[in-house]
This record gives C-alpha cells, structure tokens and sequence, in this order.
DNA sequence: GTCGACTCGGGTAATTCGGGTC
DNA sequence: AATGTCCGAATTACCCGAGTCG
C-alpha cells in the first residue's frame, strides 16, 4: 500500500518551515538582491545550507512583513490565502466584511480578512477583538432576529476555530521555559471560540498556553490546577447553566488556585455583576487585550531581576 | 510534484538507531540528493549497508542540525522508531502509544504517531479509524472506571481536534467542481471528534466536505441542505439526547435529502438497533471507511462516462 | 524466489551565491 | 541610501535506469 502525497504548493508552503529567497522574493514582490541584502543587515532572519544558500524561517517572514507592513502581492506562495487587493483594512469594515463571510460559509474570505488585518501589523488579540469577536456579536444578533439560520451559525464558528487553529501553527512555537497557562469553560457552557482566543491570544505574548476545551465540571478544572500546575488558569464564562452550584464550586477552584500560587483569571459575557460580586479570583477581564496585558505584568513579575 | 511513500518492514524490526536517506531528507526539508552530497562530503556521518546503501545514524544526524543550529521542519519524523505499516501489531501498538500520549497531554507524542502511521503509507480514515478512535474508545472506558479525570479527556480532544485540523492544511485542497458533501451533529449531541473526522476523511478521497459543527437542530439541518445543496450529506450521531423528538424531526432532513437528490449518510455509535428501525437513509455506515467507499460509489455513479 | 518500494550513481535543470554596476 | 539587474561559480533539486532492501 502507498500513500501518493500530492504536494499542491499552497498547502506544502504552510507547513514547510523555511521558504527559499526565489519563493519569498516572489510573493511580496521585490528583487531577491534587496531580500539578500535585508537578510544580511539581520532584518530578516535567515539560516543557511551546509553550501550557504539562505533559507528563510516563515515566522521570521510573517514577523518582517507585519513590522514593516510590506505588501503581499502574490500570498499563495507563502500558504495565505489569495490578495484582496482592497488595500488597508480598518476594523468597522473588517467587521462587517467578516460577518458577511462567515454568514456565506465563505472561509477563504474570512481568512484572507484576518490575514489581511494580522500581516497590516496588529496584534492577534485586537484582531479577535476588534474584528472577530464583534463580527460574531452580530452574527449572534442576526440569528436572534431570524435573519440568518442556526447552521450558518455554527457553520462560522467551525470557519472560525479552524482559522484560530491554523494562527496557532503559525506563530513561532512557545519556548520550553515559557510559563504555562491552561484554561476552558465550565460544565454547561459549549461555547469552544472564547477560549480558543484565550489561547491564540497568550500563545502570541509567549505564553505556553492550551485551551483544554468545554464543558469541565469545576471539579475536575481543580485536578487539572493541581496536576498541571501552571502559572495562569482562565475560565472563560460565556453562560452559566446552573448559578448555585457554578457558585459554590467555584470556590473550590479559587482555593485551589490560590494555595499553589496559580493565577486564577475570569473573563466572557457571562460574567454579571451578581458573579462578580459572588467570586473571587486574582483578575477578571473585561477585554482579551486587558487579558493579555495582566499576563504581561504577571510574567514581568515572575521574573523580578531580569534586566 | 509528487512523492511516493511506502513501508519497509525492516524499519519496525531495527530499533532504529539508523535512518534511512528518505526519513531525514524529509524531516529536515532537503532533497535526497543533498543529503547524499554532505554524506559523501564527510558532513554527516553514514554507513553503508553490504549493497550500498547509506544509514545515517539518527545521533549524528541530530548533531549535524545542532551544529548548523537548523530547525526540523517535521520533528515528528525523527526521534522514535516510526511504526510503519499496516499490520494490526501496527495498530495495535499505535492505540496504545497514542492513548498514552493522550492522557499524558503530550501533543507532540501524538502528532508524531499520527504522522508515522499517515507516512507509513495509510489512509487517513484508516488512521483515524484503526489508531485514533480506538485510543478514545480506551479512553472513554479509562474516564468511566475513574483511571482518568475528565480534564484530561477534554485536553486529549482538543489535541485531536488540533491535529485533525493540521491534517486538513496539509491535504491538497479539494477541486473547485469536486462534488460538495456537508455535515454535522444533531441537537444534544456535543461529539465534535466524530464529524470532523469525517470531514477529513471525505476531504482525503477528493470530496469538498465541510464539517458544520455540532447541536443543530434537525429543522436547521433540514434549511442547510436546501440552501448549500450538497451532493452527500452526513449527520454523525454519537449520542441522542430526545429520542421520540429526534426520529420525528429526523423525517424532515429525509424527505429534503430526498427531494433534492441529496445522499443522506447516517453514522456513529449512537446508531442502536433501534434507530436502524425507525430511521430512512441511503446509506448508514457502520465504519469511516465503509463510509469512503460508499462516497466514492457515490461519485462514480455521478459520473457515468468518465473513462 | 517474487515483488514493490527504495536507493544507488550520475547527469541535467533550476536556483542561489557573492560581488559589481546601474 | 536603497533598489533592481547582470555575472560566473557553486549549490540544490529533479530525473533516470540499474541495483538493493525487506
């Protein structure tokens, strides 16, 4: 038995680490001399062959085009999607445009909107934030009204995890002595896109996070605190199916926390404020962004010498 | 540009302290035909077997990526002895691993598992069908006798989940006139595995398939086919949560199925005796790959005169 | 012994090197 | 100061028929 591996370029590129200067040159647009030179001047990280032809590490590119802002003439050569050729996107439009995609089960296009907004240099969080998480504000609305159907819902939100998991291959992998986080949803509360963002998002400020996915009773988010031992937990709060027992149990969660020194951090819409004046963690996030910069200050002050 | 891959038996025999050309030629990302030059050159050590052919001992050729500081591209491919082959040892041994390294959390033990069984020259609804599920099988049964917490289950999803949705960036993307298959779970059932895996499956043999998620509504299901008019559609059923509510509403998705032409494809282990009884398809699979072959005399019978 | 897949060696095409110039 | 183009030499990738591996 043998297994044809037909390598179409596009989907080779994503997962092939390290690009060739032709390959690079090619896909945004300028002459393989300039790409030597900015290599050489260490703007570009490259590696070389045994016989001294450079090879270009894709995060490093990704990174390069982002600060810069360079534009990206032909992106199916680097594994993105096609151009849009509409030139900067700002969010109100990113928005829209999105909710649009995702109401078309047009993933191509939704991909290409995040792309587009990742590579124009912003942050993965303020993408989620200010692009995606309101694009599905809408959606959400849309359903409630009857303008669009359950299906195309959930048909988005799978558009959407596939995207957050494809971001999550594509940024540098986190290093061995990163600090761990871990996290998910409570018993009762499915909504898997939340916590995924958490993830991408601390993945994205160097963090080695992992998403451990729905629907875990509090209980046994207390074994996973004391078996894993990380230095942050997020519980994302979408909805609360039982209030007394979420309540009650929680505490057994923040004791855990607390007594092994594990950050306890809340965040998600369902945090109301008769929650939040019921539980008690080290911080609750109103925002991803707010999210992340905890996890900065926490991380700085895990490591108080290192100047 | 195309590469055929097939077993050795040998390689399951040695305990692999050698590699052969081909392995590090693509765990690295060089042609073979380098690998052959730095050999011959003297820059990474290699033996000959008595007819010829270089072994590469796997120490010195993680040597020669430390000393040039290179990044593997494909660390799934180097480290342990693959278990190539199709044999059920094969499997069997592959389950095992693969369970460990589920409940260990450690996604990179699965990835390479999954890798070395897809390279080995496998199918994917193979891989999935005699490796991954098996492991959960074993896993469900280690949640249920206590041997496993439950965060520890939900973890292992979310790594599958992950690696599945690897594998589909790594699958050549479907032809734009490939036929179109959608799919999902119904209300109350919250197995996301399953219908991913068939989507990735259905994607392997040359299908546009798109998982739609999880806890739709039969009606919204039966609005789906309407409106996106697939050629196949399978709704994956690992638990029922409103037995009389579901065969009744379950007529609506078939009466659409059939008056649009659309092949309804039933499956999962929540398909009982008596659901066999109460429900209409056109095809109910009772494995992935019986459901492969089914699209694929789907697809012929689309096609008639296609010589 | 058969057989399919892999590897051999060597040859050829394509890419990249560094440097120089526009 | 930065980019694009051109050059000969070197490196890498691809291809082929014959032989090896398991």
């Amino acid at each position: 038995m043998s297994l044809i591996l037909a390598t179409s370029r596009a989907q080779t590129q994503l997962m092939r680490s390290q690009l060739t200067p032709r390959q690079v040159a090619l896909a945004i647009g300028v002459s393989e001399a300039s790409l030597k030179r900015w290599c050489d001047r260490g703007l570009l990280p490259s590696v070389r062959t045994v016989g001294g032809h450079r090879r270009l590490p894709i995060h490093g590119v990704l990174q390069f085009l982002r600060d810069r802002g360079q534009m990206v003439t032909r992106p199916e050569l680097l594994g993105l999607p096609p151009a849009t050729g509409h030139g900067p996107i700002v969010y109100d439009r990113a928005r829209a445009e999105m909710r649009a995609a995702l109401v078309a089960g047009d993933e191509d296009a939704f991909r290409r909107l995040g792309y587009d907004l990742w590579l124009g240099g912003n942050r993965l969080c303020e993408v989620i934030e200010k692009g995606i998480a309101p694009a599905f504000a809408d959606l959400g609305l849309d359903v409630k009204h009857g303008r669009v159907e359950i299906f195309e819902e959930r048909r988005a939100i799978e558009i959407c995890t596939r995207f957050l998991h494809e971001m999550r291959l594509l940024l540098p992998p986190p290093a061995a002595d990163a600090p761990l986080a871990i996290g998910g949803t409570a018993d009762g509360d499915p909504y898997t896109l939340p916590t995924a963002m958490v993830e991408l998002a601390l993945r994205e400020a160097g963090w080695r996070a992992e998403s451990y996915g729905t629907g875990h009773p509090l209980r046994t988010l207390k074994a996973a605190i004391e078996t894993v031992r990380p230095r942050l937990f997020w519980l994302s709060i979408s909805h609360v199916s039982q209030r007394e027992t979420f309540v009650r149990d929680f505490r057994l969660l923040h004791d855990a926390a607390l007594s092994r020194g594990v950050a306890l951090v809340l965040g998600g819409r369902g945090v109301d404020h008769d929650l939040r004046g019921r539980l008690t963690w080290a911080f609750c996030a109103d925002s991803l962004t707010g999210m992340v910069d905890f996890a900065h200050r926490l991380r700085a002050a895990s490591l108080p010498s290192q100047i």
